[in-house]
DNA sequence: GTCCAGGCGT
DNA sequence: ACGCCTGGAC
């Protein structure tokens, strides 16, 4: 490559006058970015889009104003507050991570030392090393291997091909305002540079971008095959008495670990009984895909006729379905409307009776 | 409806 | 290499 050099000055040029404005950011050229809020945003962005973290940040920051606050927190209303963002692992390895944080004092100031800490990998260490201490670091996140594999016309297909793209970042990365050229290529990729039908017309480096030269922009990064998720079924069970609800909270290992529940069987053909003796009614079908399979989730609700083996009573007045992730609060809403005209006009009987998803 | 994007821990 | 969730694009 001829220079390398002038890249990332053309960016930075380019997200002095374009950088989206974001509250948990410094304007472009500032310092003092506090490593609290660009730790816990950096989190709450690991495979989560801006769009969906700002709510977040604001209720977090405003609960938690600092790390010594979120320290002290219970684990449960920081597992209720985070209720919705998915990946739930993070929330838990946040308050961990917090704890740490409050015992050494402050937040380590390099890449190694953050990357020592729970819930911080390479990404999130490099980006809070680059954004908050000004360090040269090389951070890569999906939109970073998505320009870079662009601009050098990368046609190896990832996974395999994150080494090489890391590699070619670090040679882009600049020693001056490594932080704001980070947040550069992200915002590029976020904006501009985007998975399909990229804006090549208003690209900031364009001149530069061999793939765009090749006219294969679109088509990079090249992706290895997916396999296909295999299709799951579990029942959920909704228990009631006069005034109080069925619930509990999930081992803290696995599928939706630490989160609020309602019972259920297991969803790989594990095959538990119901929590407790009641009427059990089935009211329909809510279907949920994760990750590596697809579920279909029979809901029953019931008036508990004896004591539960497993779970706890909470009376329906502190009961809060916002504390509960996506699958389960699509399951308590069926069982407030059970029956939704769609669903049930003209159902042959030999279907769920009130088969549908959310 | 279906497809796809997005870091960390193990 | 796989397990982990949700929202937005199409």
């Amino acid at each position: 490559m001829r220079d390398m050099a002038v890249i990332p000055q053309e960016l930075l040029a380019w997200y002095d006058r374009h950088a989206r404005v974001l509250s948990w950011r410094t304007p472009p050229g500032g310092t003092g970015a506090d490593p609290y809020r660009v730790w816990l945003s950096e989190v709450m962005l690991q495979q989560t889009t801006v769009a969906a973290v700002k709510s977040y940040f604001e209720r977090f920051t405003t609960l938690w104003p600092t790390v010594h606050d979120l320290a002290a927190a219970e684990d449960a209303q920081v597992m209720a507050e985070w209720a919705g963002l998915g990946y739930y692992a993070r929330a838990r390895n946040l308050v961990a991570c917090a704890r740490t944080v409050a015992q050494l004092g402050a937040f380590p100031d390099t890449r190694e030392g953050l990357a020592a800490l729970p819930g911080i990998g390479a990404y999130t260490s490099a980006a809070i090393a680059a954004i908050a201490f000004d360090r040269p670091e090389t951070v890569v996140d999906g939109n970073v291997e998505r320009v870079v594999a662009r601009l050098f016309a990368v046609e190896t297909p990832l996974p395999a091909a994150k080494p090489e793209l890391t590699a070619l970042a670090a040679r882009l990365t600049p020693q001056a305002r490594p932080g704001d050229f980070a947040q550069a290529m992200m915002d590029l990729g976020a904006t501009i540079c985007t998975p399909r039908s990229p804006a090549c017309g208003i690209c900031p480096i364009i001149p530069h971008c061999q793939a765009r030269a090749q006219g294969i922009a679109a088509e990079l990064p090249r992706k290895a095959p997916k396999k296909a998720k295999p299709q799951r079924r579990g029942t959920v069970w909704i228990g009631l008495t006069e005034d109080a609800v069925l619930v509990e909270t999930r081992p803290d290992k696995g599928l939706l670990g630490g989160t609020l529940a309602f019972p259920s069987t297991g969803w790989d053909g594990s095959d538990l009984p119901p929590p407790a003796p009641a009427d059990w009614q089935e009211l329909g079908l809510v279907r949920h895909v994760f990750t590596h399979f697809a579920l279909d989730l029979t809901v029953a609700t019931g008036r508990l006729t004896a004591t539960p083996q497993r779970g706890n009573l909470v009376p329906l007045g502190r009961f809060d379905p916002s504390a509960l992730p996506g699958l389960m609060r699509k399951a308590w809403v069926l069982a407030q409307n059970p029956f939704p005209a769609t669903a049930r006009d003209n159902a042959p009987p030999w279907q769920t009776p009130a088969t549908r998803d959310r």
